[in-house]
DNA sequence: TTGTACGCGTTATCAC
DNA sequence: GTGATAACGCGTACAA
């Protein structure tokens, strides 16, 4: 496997390493007849520039890395198609890691990228993290770094989420207008913002209607179907249901929607489930779950529209986050029986 | 955001470059306090050697690149995350493309991978693949590479399947036993390999009951949810149902599934359906579908500890084509109501 | 035990 | 318009 290098080209050629060079580069300094067949015959031996040696001279490399806690579920795929559709069009290369919810990973994921001499990051935080001091080294020293849905409040760099807050806030309400009285909050672990911030639109929403929201209300689950599963078995257990459930994300949701109908309850009847961040596993299974559905793929384009722009504007930076909007699709799972 | 660079610890150290290295790479000719010390101030410096520097010297980098044509559907991610267990313990780092199932954009994945000088690759051939000449003749320079589940005949490298003709063959005639007599299949693009050998598994195992496979009930459908909705609804129309539909996957399936239940059709009773490369999907949709169970994971696992087999071993290298069990899990999807 | 010098594959800056 | 050379960051044979 021995990669043809330019001193090769230069050799059959008859000519300096500097021409060929330049007849890659496409500098006007060259005769176009010379770039031609410089060109021509680099590519019959099948040469072209190794962009690693390139990356080592100019310090940049013409890739973005993307470290993302998972993909089991497809919400990261679905983000990442949308970053690479952009970076794709602008000649980037997106380099993609995962992290799987582990702290370690991904700092060790980051480095790696880092090491790659990647021009930018986008980064979505594990569970695990809760020390980003060395993300904020690399900020305060200038490197390229957007985060989105898992972010940190100590990170000064362009962020892109849904609102999480409002959004928890109307699936809520939903809730509420449909007549469930007791209605439970599957939460997610404290320490991660989109979590307390869904957390904080179910109770406000509650307030806002004048109802209590009691101490067993809000149980802190995990994201995972597993945890859903866990959660509701034990409820089940201890005969204390509620008339609905809004869980922190879909695969809590569907975790408890199986053990329900394991359990032969129904839903919505026994138990109405709304969940948040759809995909589309949120349709196919039954009954269809309402949940919040967060434009995946434009999350990815934007994260990616924004790392273009600070890597063409070196100088200026003013961190950015945007916000895009979400949508609730309500469906079967959260109606209300006496109305259908 | 400079890099700290081995000079900028031998400066501070007094040192030359060539001592520090030593330091890092533990050779026996350094002082044992010498090396501490360096280990120490590099450390406290933030400077850890850069790996592309190191890769160029050495030309292999420790990394391996992973190369699948989607992560929509769960398959591939659950793949990954088997590579990676692998890799990981073994000191490796693994990039991750996608192809988007599309042949351009796989080979230029494929390139940017070799240009990052990975040490091996891991290939999952995408829908479009018909020319393989570029991966010939890497294949022929030595450069180590595996392919996974779509496989070309015409390359000599390790490769992981698991035996998709017996599998279709088993899920075909799992309808037969159930008493179905109409049994259609959607099928996958005639020039990928797994297709074709679901298809004859299907065609064979009519064979064997002595029974006729109609013109009609082989229809070429595609991979995809959307696929698999197209081809219910012209049947629908066409006013042309089989008993019983096995599906190239799980998508087309699932694409029936949701065209069948929109139009008021029981599954089974109206229209039976199994499907292939079962993911956790298969469980949550309603009905519960059966599907023939790939061992993801354990694909990834098989293909990592292959390549770094070939990795490890430059010299003997004999192709080895590893087929892994598959499992036809009934659900209800399938059943034959006169028997439940 | 440590330092010097070369090479990995490029591009940029000088000469010519 | 073209060629020689230094530099990017590192490892290592060789000299000291």
């Amino acid at each position: 496997m021995k990669h043809i290098t330019i001193k090769d080209v230069a050799k059959r050629l008859n000519c300096s390493v500097s021409t060929i060079s330049r007849a890659f580069n496409d500098k006007y300094d060259i005769r176009k007849e010379t770039r031609d067949m410089i060109l021509a015959t680099a590519n019959e031996m099948g040469y072209s520039p190794n962009p690693m040696a390139k990356s080592l001279l100019k310090q940049c490399s013409n890739q973005i890395g993307v470290v993302v806690p998972e993909f089991i579920n497809p919400f990261f795929p679905e983000v990442i198609i949308g970053i690479q559709e952009v970076f794709h069009k602008n000649g980037y290369q997106v380099l993609i890691m995962q992290s799987n919810e582990s702290y370690i990973h991904e700092l060790e994921n980051v480095k790696a990228l880092e090491n790659n001499m990647v021009d930018g990051m986008i980064l979505s935080l594990s569970l695990e993290t809760k020390n980003v001091e060395y993300y904020k080294k690399m900020v305060s020293q200038g490197f390229p770094l957007v985060l989105f849905n898992r972010v940190s409040n100590e990170l000064e760099t362009h962020k892109v989420l849904i609102d999480d807050y409002k959004w928890a806030f109307f699936a809520t309400e939903h809730l509420i207008y449909q007549g469930y009285k007791k209605i439970f909050h599957f939460s997610g672990p404290d320490g991660l913002m989109f979590s307390k911030s869904r957390k904080n639109g179910f109770i406000d929403a509650h307030r806002k209607h004048k109802l209590m929201v009691d101490n067993g209300s809000i149980i802190e689950t995990g994201l995972m179907i597993g945890d859903g599963e866990r959660e509701m078995e034990k409820l089940i257990k201890n005969n204390d249901l509620p008339d609905a459930i809004f869980a922190v994300n879909d695969p809590t949701a569907i975790g408890a929607m199986m053990v329900l109908k394991k359990s032969g309850l129904k839903i919505p009847g026994d138990v109405a489930l709304v969940g948040f961040t759809e995909t589309h596993l949120a349709q196919l299974i039954d009954p269809p779950l309402t949940s919040v559905a967060q434009p995946t793929h434009e999350i990815g384009r934007t994260a990616a529209l924004l790392l273009l722009d600070q890597l063409e504007n070196k100088g200026i930076f003013i961190p950015q986050t945007v916000v895009l909007n979400g949508r609730l699709n309500v469906r079967e799972s959260s109606m209300k029986l006496s109305n259908g």
